[in-house]
RNA sequence: GUCCCCAUCGUCUAGAGGCCUAGGACACUGCCCUUUCACGGCGGCGACACGGGUUCGAAUCCCGUUGGGGACGCCA
């Protein structure tokens, strides 16, 4: 049989760094198999969900690269791929239940369900729902119903243990009485998300569910649905949660990290760093690579390597990961990465960079991507090749300020005007020329160049960026600093 | 409170009884390279939560303690 995986996100919200790698791990293991993945929508929380969050979290994963096989959007032979379009297939199994007895309504009221929650709590005892409306005849419960009383519906708990296998725990003991009966249709008439993930997945043919750890407990929850409705059920793998700095579920909060994948991607990231971060958060390729593409990914990707206890997001890491991947990319991967402006983020390309020839857009980035850590970066270290005078930073104002620098400025400037031929081992042979008429070497040679050429006290190999930059400004440049003391 | 899960450097992790005086990576740090900064290369610092077993031998298996987390909803 082959293999079946999803992904089902609820649109409440922006994509998590945690739904991310659940995403991940899910298309991996489909590509890996031959298999299929789906994506399906689950909204059947109204209140929460939007559509423009469903929008949100469909280009996030866009943007990763996680495309579906089938999905709302794409299609597919099991759709409709979004609960709220599924109603009718949860009120019937619903109703098949109660004839069967393996469900019944519940005429319950919030208050009331609440405050005996909650005493249920005061008294040590588990909140669990006390079964009253499973004593309610049938026939009494259906009479009630015609007349329009608002009910949800429960499904009649059996009583046993349940043993769930899991490909990361094992097998996973829940004792008999650890849940009360679960509503699994509220009076709304929209279905609980156990019991439309159950349904669906069956419906589905999901073959393999891989979610977060948070899950496990409800999985006995679902494997009671499936054996009342005869299905059987789907191997599951938990993957153990991701976690803030104080090892709580990472969260949105004061001095974390961006949990948004939407974050990250505004900040400059790009999809293969955060994807190869994320993978190994919680997965191990078997060998020391740190550093993994998709493919890779794909290779090494197995149940068995899955970790089974939580892990801190370090953004430290995922920002070397990024930095990696900044650092070894063509000029025309960069132009793509640094095209993508996320959903409403700023361009991370200015004006006059876009208004390049592109030959020499590509150059210019393959020159300052060395000391790129992320693409939002990418203004600051390209504003010095543009314009008149570069605005200078105080350290690099400072270097120029230093007893030979006027003079190192002046002496290199009349060297590049006189240079033969422009080329980046002409300036740099021209800028020795300099250093040795001068008696002046290193740092006391460089910085001064460095910051007359581009204000700045770090950056680029310094002869590439004279030749990029051209005789014409550099001469004047160096001038320019080289008056202005 | 009840149930469940987890436990190796600050962080991510390797480790499935002897290969472990515990390996890799990030961070931090020293040196080297480039006549500068960065990049890069080579080192250093740094951990098996604790207590009992089992065994000739335990980071690895068992039990307990402690700690952390998750779940107990007409959220997913």
């Amino acid at each position: 049989m082959s293999v079946r995986v999803r992904f089902a996100p609820s649109p409440t919200g922006w994509l998590h760094v945690g739904g991310a790698r659940t995403a991940l791990f899910n298309w991996l293991y489909a590509r890996q198999h031959g298999g299929t993945f789906v994506l399906r929508i689950e909204d059947t929380d109204a209140a929460r969900s939007t559509d423009a969050s469903e929008r949100g979290v469909l280009d996030d994963l866009d943007w990763l690269g996680l495309s579906a096989d089938e999905g709302p959007g794409v299609g597919g032979p099991y759709g409709p791929y979004r609960q709220s379009e599924r109603l009718d297939l949860y009120r019937e199994h619903a109703e098949a239940m109660i004839d069967k007895g393996q469900a019944y309504p519940c005429f319950c009221d919030d208050d009331s369900l609440e405050s005996r929650r909650r005493s249920a709590l005061a008294a040590g005892k588990p909140p669990h729902y006390d079964g009253r409306c499973r004593a309610i005849p049938p026939a009494a419960a259906a009479a009630r119903r015609a007349a329009g009383e608002a009910c949800s519906i429960r499904f009649t708990v059996p009583g046993t243990e349940w043993t769930v296998r899991d490909h990361v725990r094992g097998e996973v003991k829940f004792p008999a009485d650890i849940v009360g009966d679960f509503v699994i249709v509220r009076s709304s008439g929209l279905p609980t998300y156990n019991f439309a993930c159950v349904v669906d997945d069956h419906l589905m043919r999901i073959t393999h569910v891989l979610r977060a750890e948070e899950h496990l407990a409800n999985t006995p929850r679902q494997l009671m649905l499936y054996a009342a409705l005869d299905w059987t059920p789907p191997e599951f793998a938990h993957v153990a949660l991701i976690l803030n700095r104080d090892r709580t579920k990472m969260s949105k909060r004061e001095g974390e990290a961006a949990v948004a994948v939407g974050d990250w991607r505004r900040a400059g990231f790009v999809p293969e760093a955060l994807l190869g971060y994320l993978a190994l958060l919680g997965f191990h390729p078997g060998d020391d690579r740190e550093l993994l593409t998709r493919d890779e990914l794909r290779e090494a990707f197995a149940l068995e390597r899955l970790g089974s206890s939580g892990s801190v997001f370090d953004p430290d890491k995922l920002r070397w990961v990024n930095a990696h991947w900044l650092h070894n990319a063509s000029g025309e991967q960069l132009a793509a990465w640094a095209a993508d402006r996320g959903a409403d983020g700023e361009p991370f390309l200015p004006p006059a960079a876009e208004a390049l020839p592109h030959e020499a857009l590509l150059s210019l980035l393959e020159l300052v991507r060395g000391n790129l850590a992320t693409l939002a970066e990418l203004a600051g270290e390209l504003d010095p090749f543009f314009g008149d005078a570069p605005a200078r930073e105080p350290e690099a104002q400072a270097a120029l300020g230093e007893p030979r620098a006027a003079q190192v400025c002046e002496s290199y400037a009349d060297g590049l005007a006189a240079l033969a031929e422009w080329s980046a081992d002409g300036v740099k042979s021209a800028l020795k020329t300099t250093g040795v008429q001068l008696g002046v070497k290193g740092r006391e040679l460089f910085q001064p160049v460095r910051a007359a050429l581009t204000g700045r006290t770090h950056g680029p190999e310094l002869p590439q960026v004279a030749a990029w930059l051209g005789r014409e400004r550099c001469v004047a440049r160096l001038r320019a600093a080289a008056g202005s003391r």
